[in-house]
DNA sequence: CGGCAAACCTGCGAGC
DNA sequence: TGCTCGCAGGTTTGCC
Protein backbone atom coordinates (compact mmCIF):
# COMPACT_ATOMS: atom_id res chain seq x y z
CA UNK A 1 0.00 0.00 0.00
CA UNK A 2 2.05 2.77 1.50
CA UNK A 3 4.96 3.98 -0.55
CA UNK A 4 7.91 6.31 0.82
CA UNK A 5 5.40 9.27 0.69
CA UNK A 6 2.53 7.66 2.42
CA UNK A 7 4.91 6.56 5.00
CA UNK A 8 6.80 9.97 5.62
CA UNK A 9 2.84 11.31 5.65
CA UNK A 10 2.15 8.50 8.80
CA UNK A 11 5.71 9.17 10.56
CA UNK A 12 4.96 12.55 11.24
CA UNK A 13 1.27 12.34 12.22
CA UNK A 14 2.62 9.37 14.75
CA UNK A 15 5.67 12.05 15.75
CA UNK A 16 3.02 14.69 16.92
CA UNK A 17 1.00 12.26 18.91
CA UNK A 18 3.74 9.91 20.47
CA UNK A 19 7.11 11.03 21.06
CA UNK A 20 7.82 12.07 24.22
CA UNK A 21 4.72 9.90 25.00
CA UNK A 22 5.36 6.70 27.80
CA UNK A 23 3.97 3.43 26.68
CA UNK A 24 1.50 2.46 29.10
CA UNK A 25 -0.01 -0.79 27.53
CA UNK A 26 0.20 -2.68 24.33
CA UNK A 27 -1.78 -4.96 23.09
CA UNK A 28 -1.67 -7.89 21.00
CA UNK A 29 -4.31 -9.80 18.73
CA UNK A 30 -2.22 -12.57 16.69
CA UNK A 31 1.08 -14.20 16.87
CA UNK A 32 1.75 -13.25 13.54
CA UNK A 33 1.72 -10.46 10.05
CA UNK A 34 3.78 -11.57 7.39
CA UNK A 35 6.07 -12.85 9.61
CA UNK A 36 5.86 -13.95 13.38
CA UNK A 37 5.84 -10.90 15.56
CA UNK A 38 8.68 -10.10 17.81
CA UNK A 39 8.17 -12.56 21.17
CA UNK A 40 6.79 -10.94 24.24
CA UNK A 41 6.09 -8.08 22.34
CA UNK A 42 4.14 -6.24 24.56
CA UNK A 43 5.93 -6.78 27.58
CA UNK A 44 9.42 -5.51 25.19
CA UNK A 45 7.45 -1.96 24.68
CA UNK A 46 5.17 -1.85 27.91
CA UNK A 47 6.69 1.19 30.23
CA UNK A 48 8.92 2.56 27.19
CA UNK A 49 9.22 5.92 26.29
CA UNK A 50 9.10 7.11 22.47
CA UNK A 51 11.91 9.42 22.09
CA UNK A 52 11.96 9.49 18.07
CA UNK A 53 10.03 8.13 15.03
CA UNK A 54 11.94 8.23 12.27
CA UNK A 55 11.62 6.52 8.55
CA UNK A 56 14.24 4.20 6.30
CA UNK A 57 12.53 3.66 2.96
CA UNK A 58 9.00 1.95 3.22
CA UNK A 59 9.86 1.21 7.48
CA UNK A 60 8.44 3.56 10.64
CA UNK A 61 11.14 3.16 13.15
CA UNK A 62 9.81 4.05 16.53
CA UNK A 63 12.84 4.95 18.56
CA UNK A 64 12.67 3.78 22.83
CA UNK A 65 14.35 5.46 25.80
CA UNK A 66 15.83 2.08 26.30
CA UNK A 67 17.67 1.63 22.59
CA UNK A 68 14.73 -0.59 21.40
CA UNK A 69 13.87 0.24 18.44
CA UNK A 70 10.55 -0.77 17.32
CA UNK A 71 10.50 -1.47 13.22
CA UNK A 72 6.88 -1.44 11.07
CA UNK A 73 6.34 -2.01 7.42
CA UNK A 74 2.86 -1.50 6.83
CA UNK A 75 3.14 -4.20 3.50
CA UNK A 76 -0.39 -3.58 0.90
CA UNK A 77 -3.39 -2.21 3.69
CA UNK A 78 -1.38 -1.75 6.70
CA UNK A 79 -2.40 1.61 8.88
CA UNK A 80 -1.93 3.56 12.12
CA UNK A 81 -4.70 5.18 13.18
CA UNK A 82 -4.75 7.42 15.93
CA UNK A 83 -7.61 7.89 18.57
CA UNK A 84 -8.39 9.32 21.41
CA UNK A 85 -10.91 6.70 23.38
CA UNK A 86 -8.60 3.92 24.86
CA UNK A 87 -12.19 2.34 26.17
CA UNK A 88 -13.21 2.03 21.97
CA UNK A 89 -12.60 -2.04 21.42
CA UNK A 90 -10.70 -3.57 18.74
CA UNK A 91 -12.05 -3.37 15.50
CA UNK A 92 -12.00 -5.90 12.42
CA UNK A 93 -8.09 -6.61 11.33
CA UNK A 94 -6.50 -4.29 14.45
CA UNK A 95 -3.82 -6.56 15.23
CA UNK A 96 -1.32 -4.30 17.67
CA UNK A 97 -2.49 -1.81 19.78
CA UNK A 98 -0.56 0.93 21.61
CA UNK A 99 -1.75 2.78 24.43
CA UNK A 100 -0.04 6.29 25.66
CA UNK A 101 0.01 8.10 28.87
CA UNK A 102 -2.02 10.66 27.78
CA UNK A 103 -5.14 8.47 27.02
CA UNK A 104 -3.99 8.21 23.72
CA UNK A 105 -4.18 4.85 21.17
CA UNK A 106 -2.85 4.30 17.93
CA UNK A 107 -3.64 0.71 16.20
CA UNK A 108 -1.93 -0.86 14.16
CA UNK A 109 -4.80 -2.45 11.21
CA UNK A 110 -3.84 -4.43 8.47
CA UNK A 111 -6.08 -6.38 6.55
CA UNK A 112 -3.76 -8.23 3.80
CA UNK A 113 -1.41 -8.94 7.00
CA UNK A 114 1.06 -8.25 4.20
CA UNK A 115 2.98 -5.93 7.01
CA UNK A 116 5.58 -6.79 9.75
CA UNK A 117 6.49 -5.55 12.90
CA UNK A 118 10.67 -6.38 14.20
CA UNK A 119 12.64 -5.48 17.21
CA UNK A 120 16.10 -4.25 16.81
CA UNK A 121 18.80 -2.36 18.66
CA UNK A 122 19.85 1.06 18.31
CA UNK A 123 23.08 0.31 17.11
CA UNK A 124 22.24 -2.67 15.20
CA UNK A 125 19.64 -0.72 13.53
CA UNK A 126 21.64 -0.45 9.95
CA UNK A 127 22.70 -3.76 10.00
CA UNK A 128 19.57 -5.87 10.57
CA UNK A 129 18.48 -8.32 8.26
CA UNK A 130 15.43 -6.51 6.56
CA UNK A 131 17.69 -2.81 6.94
CA UNK A 132 20.89 -3.96 5.66
CA UNK A 133 20.57 -4.26 1.74
CA UNK A 134 18.21 -1.24 1.32
CA UNK A 135 19.58 0.96 -1.28
CA UNK A 136 19.76 4.88 -0.49
CA UNK A 137 17.27 6.98 0.78
CA UNK A 138 16.02 9.38 -2.90
CA UNK A 139 15.94 12.19 -0.67
CA UNK A 140 19.03 11.99 0.29
CA UNK A 141 22.56 12.94 -0.55
CA UNK A 142 23.65 9.49 -1.35
CA UNK A 143 21.15 9.68 -4.15
CA UNK A 144 22.16 11.24 -7.20
CA UNK A 145 22.49 11.24 -10.95
CA UNK A 146 26.31 9.32 -10.70
CA UNK A 147 25.40 6.67 -8.48
CA UNK A 148 22.42 5.86 -10.30
CA UNK A 149 24.06 5.04 -13.30
CA UNK A 150 26.59 3.05 -11.65
CA UNK A 151 23.85 0.76 -10.16
CA UNK A 152 21.98 0.89 -13.46
CA UNK A 153 25.44 0.08 -15.24
CA UNK A 154 25.09 -3.24 -16.53
CA UNK A 155 21.94 -4.27 -15.41
CA UNK A 156 19.78 -6.53 -18.32
CA UNK A 157 16.51 -5.87 -16.81
CA UNK A 158 14.08 -3.00 -17.00
CA UNK A 159 14.57 0.24 -16.09
CA UNK A 160 10.45 -0.42 -14.26
CA UNK A 161 11.78 -3.81 -12.47
CA UNK A 162 15.05 -2.09 -11.19
CA UNK A 163 13.71 1.21 -9.39
CA UNK A 164 10.98 -1.10 -7.41
CA UNK A 165 14.20 -3.13 -6.14
CA UNK A 166 15.00 -1.77 -2.84
CA UNK A 167 18.33 -2.50 -3.03
CA UNK A 168 19.08 0.46 -5.79
CA UNK A 169 16.77 2.79 -4.18
CA UNK A 170 14.90 2.73 -1.11
CA UNK A 171 11.20 3.59 -1.27
CA UNK A 172 9.71 3.79 -4.40
CA UNK A 173 6.99 1.50 -4.96
CA UNK A 174 4.32 0.89 -8.02
CA UNK A 175 2.63 4.00 -8.17
CA UNK A 176 5.99 6.55 -7.92
CA UNK A 177 7.86 4.66 -10.28
CA UNK A 178 5.07 5.16 -13.26
CA UNK A 179 5.26 8.71 -12.50
CA UNK A 180 9.06 9.09 -12.21
CA UNK A 181 9.15 7.23 -15.50
CA UNK A 182 6.72 9.45 -16.68
CA UNK A 183 7.96 12.91 -16.08
CA UNK A 184 11.64 11.87 -17.22
CA UNK A 185 9.92 10.83 -20.80
CA UNK A 186 11.79 7.54 -20.28
CA UNK A 187 9.50 3.91 -21.60
CA UNK A 188 9.55 1.76 -18.75
CA UNK A 189 9.93 -0.93 -21.06
CA UNK A 190 13.97 0.21 -21.33
CA UNK A 191 16.42 -1.80 -20.06
CA UNK A 192 18.18 -0.46 -17.39
CA UNK A 193 21.76 -0.66 -18.33
CA UNK A 194 20.73 1.47 -21.87
CA UNK A 195 20.05 5.15 -19.91
CA UNK A 196 22.89 7.32 -20.78
CA UNK A 197 24.13 9.94 -17.98
CA UNK A 198 21.77 12.90 -18.87
CA UNK A 199 18.58 10.47 -18.55
CA UNK A 200 19.68 9.13 -15.35
CA UNK A 201 19.93 12.79 -14.68
CA UNK A 202 16.55 13.59 -15.23
CA UNK A 203 15.20 10.24 -13.72
CA UNK A 204 17.13 11.41 -10.17
CA UNK A 205 15.30 14.81 -10.54
CA UNK A 206 11.79 13.45 -11.49
CA UNK A 207 11.75 10.50 -8.53
CA UNK A 208 13.18 13.52 -6.00
CA UNK A 209 10.74 15.75 -7.12
CA UNK A 210 7.71 13.45 -7.72
CA UNK A 211 8.17 12.16 -4.14
CA UNK A 212 8.84 15.88 -2.53
CA UNK A 213 5.23 17.09 -4.20
CA UNK A 214 3.35 13.84 -2.80
CA UNK A 215 5.03 14.30 0.64
CA UNK A 216 3.63 17.98 0.55
CA UNK A 217 0.08 16.43 -0.67
CA UNK A 218 0.08 14.14 2.35
CA UNK A 219 0.64 11.11 0.30
CA UNK A 220 -1.99 9.32 -2.07
CA UNK A 221 -5.16 7.62 -1.06
CA UNK A 222 -6.59 5.20 -3.35
CA UNK A 223 -8.38 1.99 -1.62
CA UNK A 224 -7.72 2.37 2.15
CA UNK A 225 -4.68 4.74 2.84
CA UNK A 226 -5.44 7.70 5.13
CA UNK A 227 -3.02 9.47 7.08
CA UNK A 228 -2.86 8.82 10.86
CA UNK A 229 -5.29 11.55 11.64
CA UNK A 230 -7.93 9.79 9.53
CA UNK A 231 -7.21 12.43 6.65
CA UNK A 232 -6.52 11.43 2.78
CA UNK A 233 -3.67 12.32 0.92
CA UNK A 234 -4.91 14.38 -1.87
CA UNK A 235 -1.53 13.68 -4.64
CA UNK A 236 -3.77 11.00 -6.55
CA UNK A 237 -5.37 14.12 -8.30
CA UNK A 238 -2.13 14.66 -9.55
CA UNK A 239 -1.17 11.09 -11.16
CA UNK A 240 -0.41 11.57 -14.83
CA UNK A 241 -0.60 8.08 -15.42
CA UNK A 242 -1.51 5.83 -12.63
CA UNK A 243 -4.51 4.04 -12.56
CA UNK A 244 -5.53 6.43 -16.02
CA UNK A 245 -5.35 3.82 -18.86
CA UNK A 246 -7.08 5.16 -21.76
CA UNK A 247 -7.10 8.63 -20.51
CA UNK A 248 -5.15 11.75 -22.70
CA UNK A 249 -1.73 11.84 -21.21
CA UNK A 250 -1.12 15.23 -19.63
CA UNK A 251 1.72 15.82 -21.86
CA UNK A 252 0.33 15.24 -25.27
CA UNK A 253 -2.81 17.36 -24.35
CA UNK A 254 -2.59 19.66 -27.72
CA UNK A 255 -1.78 16.63 -29.72
CA UNK A 256 -5.62 14.81 -29.90
CA UNK A 257 -4.25 13.30 -33.05
CA UNK A 258 -4.48 10.08 -31.85
CA UNK A 259 -1.48 8.95 -29.63
CA UNK A 260 -3.46 6.83 -27.99
CA UNK A 261 -3.07 8.14 -24.43
CA UNK A 262 -2.73 6.20 -21.22
CA UNK A 263 -1.21 2.66 -21.66
CA UNK A 264 -1.64 -0.13 -19.49
CA UNK A 265 0.74 -3.14 -19.46
CA UNK A 266 1.46 -5.55 -17.02
CA UNK A 267 5.51 -5.82 -16.34
CA UNK A 268 6.83 -8.24 -13.37
CA UNK A 269 2.78 -9.42 -12.63
CA UNK A 270 1.97 -5.78 -12.07
CA UNK A 271 0.81 -2.98 -13.72
CA UNK A 272 3.01 -0.36 -15.11
CA UNK A 273 0.98 3.17 -17.12
CA UNK A 274 2.96 5.26 -19.27
CA UNK A 275 2.47 7.08 -22.49
CA UNK A 276 4.18 5.52 -25.46
CA UNK A 277 4.01 8.78 -27.47
CA UNK A 278 6.64 10.60 -24.72
CA UNK A 279 7.98 8.03 -23.02
CA UNK A 280 10.88 6.52 -25.36
C1' DC B 1 21.69 -12.79 -13.83
C1' DG B 2 16.70 -12.18 -14.95
C1' DG B 3 11.92 -13.17 -16.08
C1' DC B 4 7.86 -15.22 -14.41
C1' DA B 5 4.38 -17.21 -11.39
C1' DA B 6 2.90 -17.99 -7.07
C1' DA B 7 2.69 -17.28 -2.30
C1' DC B 8 1.23 -14.61 1.84
C1' DC B 9 -4.40 -12.43 2.84
C1' DT B 10 -8.62 -9.72 2.51
C1' DG B 11 -11.71 -6.52 0.25
C1' DC B 12 -13.88 -4.27 -3.48
C1' DG B 13 -16.03 -3.35 -7.87
C1' DA B 14 -17.57 -5.20 -12.27
C1' DG B 15 -20.16 -8.34 -14.75
C1' DC B 16 -23.36 -12.01 -15.16
C1' DT C 1 -29.03 -10.97 -4.20
C1' DG C 2 -25.14 -13.64 -4.91
C1' DC C 3 -21.61 -15.71 -7.46
C1' DT C 4 -16.98 -15.43 -9.86
C1' DC C 5 -13.24 -12.84 -11.62
C1' DG C 6 -9.73 -9.54 -11.64
C1' DC C 7 -7.47 -6.22 -9.33
C1' DA C 8 -4.93 -3.86 -5.38
C1' DG C 9 0.14 0.94 -2.70
C1' DG C 10 4.74 -5.06 -1.01
C1' DT C 11 8.01 -8.58 -0.60
C1' DT C 12 9.83 -13.29 -0.90
C1' DT C 13 10.64 -17.76 -2.97
C1' DG C 14 11.17 -21.20 -6.25
C1' DC C 15 11.46 -22.67 -10.95
C1' DC C 16 13.22 -22.22 -15.70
Amino acid sequence: MPELPEVETICRGLALRMEGRRLIRVEQYRPDLRLPLPEGLPGRLTGRRVVTIGRRAKYILVHLDDATVLMIHLGMSGRMVIGDDPETPPGRHDHVVFFTDDRGVIRFNDARRFGLMALSHRDALDSHALLADLGPEPLGNDFNALRLAAALAGRQRSIKAVLLDQTIVAGLGNIYVSEALFRSGISPLRLAASLDAAEAERLVTAIRTVLTEAIAAGGSSLRDYVQSSGEAGYFQHQFAVYGRAGQPCPGCCCDSAGTGGIQRIVQNNRSTFFCPHRQR
